[in-house]
RNA sequence: GGUGAUGUAGCUCAGUUGGUAGAGCAAAGGACUGAAAAUCCUUGUGUCGAUGGUUCGAUUCCAUUCAUCACCA
């Protein structure tokens, strides 16, 4: 019998939790969270993580399992899922991933570059040159240093740049050696799935969450890790509003309508990941049966 | 009721000495390999409130009218 490692992707409050315990709930099988914020036991409310009753005793794995000072980037969650779903496949046929962080997910179904790790003096040296001298003198370094990277990359995005150079002067290689974008062959099927949504239905759900968010607290959780605002971990929409709220910046009533529009912008951007990748299968939420069914003969025709 | 102002993109407004118009925001589309809920790129046709008049030509000038606002009664 074969493997299959189920993907359950799409946009933020489209339902993908409920989904993905009911379809686990079928399969008796454990779920995988490839979500970049929920893997931080401090921020739950923002995050619209999922609490134990949400997830009726189905086993799930990278749900606020650590802690927002601690780092964990995207090769640390490919290494670690991948780990665990090998794990489970040994007691199982079927294992689901769902979450709404692409990044994270094709680093799962497609690997991820082996690149060194690099020590963290070279993003903030070259972070500080990005502010006090712009990004020209970074763009003309990366030119000496990676000329074929240099005609692909997106000039105008410092991070892309900072992160090549961080790689070249570490490696004294050009990034473009390392990162090959290499596509690897997983030892188990993939089927990909997504939740469709007409784009005003799920806009108007993501306004209400966020409201519902604010009901259960959301204005004290982020309060109280107000002291933690300079971690990579909360520069999450839903935080950083409201960071600056209390700096003075926004008032609240302001601070709640940028939330809100910087999820439905947060959306719009997971869309446009998801549906580049043609392998996805896209389902609605009231077509569940339909998904399961051809999933289940998927799995079985493998 | 009178006087005045305003009416141009989803919103706030600019502009056209008469040759059918452009900014910011919003929105949409896109990119994405260790910061990814991050970061970055691209995109502006709209009965210029309505009707009529003058004119080769009106969103622009004139008249009427409607709406909104302000002031005076």
């Amino acid at each position: 019998m074969s493997k299959n490692l189920l993907v359950i992707a799409g946009p933020t409050a489209s339902g993908k939790t409920a989904v993905a315990v009911k379809i686990a709930q079928y399969f008796n099988c454990s779920v995988i969270s490839a979500d970049s914020r929920q893997f931080f036991h401090e921020m739950q409310i923002g995050t619209a993580r999922p609490l134990e009753d949400e997830l009726e005793n189905v086993p799930h794995y990278f749900l606020a399992d650590r802690s927002i000072k601690e780092e964990f980037t995207v090769a640390d969650f490919e290494v670690e899922a991948l780990r665990k779903i090998e794990e489970l496949f040994l007691t199982n046929d079927w294992v689901i991933m769902t979450g709404g962080s692409g990044l994270f997910i094709d680093a799962v179904c497609n690997g991820i570059d082996e690149i060194p790790d690099i020590d963290e003096s070279y993003r903030l040296q070259l972070m500080h040159e990005f502010e006090s001298k712009g990004l020209e003198p970074l763009i003309l370094e990366l030119k000496e240093r990676d000329p074929e990277l240099f005609e692909t990359i997106d000039l105008q995005n410092h991070r892309r740049v900072i992160r090549a150079l961080e790689v070249c002067r570490a490696t004294g290689k050009p990034f473009s050696e390392l990162r090959k974008g290499k596509r690897v062959e997983r030892p188990f099927n993939i089927i990909k799935t997504g939740l469709l949504w007409e784009r005003d239905a799920l806009y108007d759900r993501i306004n209400k969450r966020v409201d519902k968010m604010l009901e259960q607290g959301l204005l004290a959780e982020a309060k109280a890790l107000l002291p933690y605002k300079g971690l990579n971990a909360l520069h999450t929409v839903g935080y950083t509003e409201l960071f600056r709220h209390f700096a003075g910046e926004l008032s609240f009533e302001e601070a709640v309508s940028l939330i809100k529009q910087n999820s439905r912008r947060y959306a719009k951007r997971q869309m446009t990941w998801f549906r580049k990748d043609k392998d996805y299968h896209w389902y609605e939420i009231n077509e569940i049966p339909y998904l399961i069914a051809f999933v289940e003969k998927l799995g079985k025709d493998k």
